[in-house]
DNA sequence: CTACTATTCAAACGATCGTTTGATTTCTGG
DNA sequence: CCAGAAATCAAACGATCGTTTGAATAGTAG
């Protein structure tokens, strides 16, 4: 984390990393304050406890993230000759691009599929209050393009996509980056074979 | 867990419930003793330490679900007519009927999704050591069966099945079961609605 | 019954956890 | 420049962590 950003940010950079690396619990507040070079205090002086911390991490991308993917969606519910694959690049896309801005956003994927593996009530919750809305207008999308799948066929369907896409977006597969592709590029291949393997399986009969 | 079980195995069983609920970092072992109701000192003196008492979670559970996937497998392959779900199902069943089983295998699944989201290195090693041949023999499978994919290809989409197999069995998704529906069938309409839309995946052209 | 091993137990070990304190330094508006 | 707010700091708090110890108990073979 470079020395020129603030102890907040940098607070908030390393324990992105660390936490996306060990885990909530598993990732210590020693840990992180030493790799942010800042005094241990400063995370309760500035977040007021580790819990508080945890849930500023999420909400300081989730907030992008979210208005990106609803753009998204917006641009692509305005071509009338618009498939499948548009409304699931439009949901994929965002995840991808804020994992490879320079910020450091790589590791928040990561930091999101452990919240999904948590399984801890109390995130579970944050996550839904913030990606609800989010979710419910793709799936309005995603009905309006497959006609023919009943409402709880295309839940199941959905889920099995975010789950899908969790783990690709997270690099918990165990497909291995080869050395001579750079990470972007990776990324990239991971989300054109996600949409096309996604765009099949909703569309099966 | 049972009183009639030995202290090994009251330990084992506890351990693989609240690593599922709460992580390998997050459970402790006094959490793990009291609920086994052993003495603290039970699990260094049966298992050396805590980081063996996970690896003998794993090895507990693994050595059958694989047996029985590889057996299925064996089963499929002699079949001249097989189709890509018999393959799928080869795969997805075991594990679906040993989250079943009476011995509360129900908790190991969860357990083997957060072995995944952990990342590390010395759990992922272990997992591969067990695992590794088992999907060699799958993917050998799905390669006669999809001859159209290049091998990369496929190993994409493995890769992408075996992510969204890892969330559905664990229960991670969105959806949640109805109170009218036992969680057998739920977890049987889980794996009928994943070798559905897996089998359409791999079928893309 | 006896000698021996295997197991269980309460207690404590040092290490590390998240958090708090109070002094000190840095920053900022008048 | 200087008073007050904001931020950083070293140090310590009690709690909990995984692990170890040595004595007490249960089980077993001769």
């Amino acid at each position: 984390m470079q020395p020129n950003f603030s102890t907040r940010e940098r607070i908030l950079g390393v324990a992105e990393t660390l936490f996306a690396r060990h885990g909530f619990a598993g990732a210590s507040l020693r840990q992180v304050t030493a790799a942010a070079k800042v005094n241990l205090a400063a995370v309760n002086y500035h977040f007021g406890s580790k819990e508080s911390l945890i849930e500023e991490v999420f909400r300081r991308r989730l907030d992008e993230l979210n208005r990106h993917r609803l753009a998204a969606l917006a641009a692509v519910d305005a071509n009338p000759d618009r498939q499948l694959e548009d409304v699931l690049d439009a949901f994929i896309r965002p995840a991808l691009e804020q994992s490879m801005d320079s910020t450091g956003g790589a590791a928040f994927v990561r930091v999101l599929a452990r919240a999904y593996a948590e399984h801890d009530e109390r995130l579970r919750r944050f996550l839904s209050d913030n990606y609800g809305h989010v979710l419910r207008d793709f799936a309005t999308a995603f009905a309006l393009l497959l006609p023919h799948l009943r409402k709880e066929e295309l839940y199941w369907r959905l889920d099995i996509v975010a789950g899908a896409l969790t783990y690709a977006m997270a690099d918990f597969g165990m497909i291995k980056r080869k050395d001579d592709v750079s990470e972007q590029s990776h990324r990239e291949l991971s989300v054109q074979h996600l949409v096309r393997f996604a765009a099949a399986g909703l569309r099966a009969p």
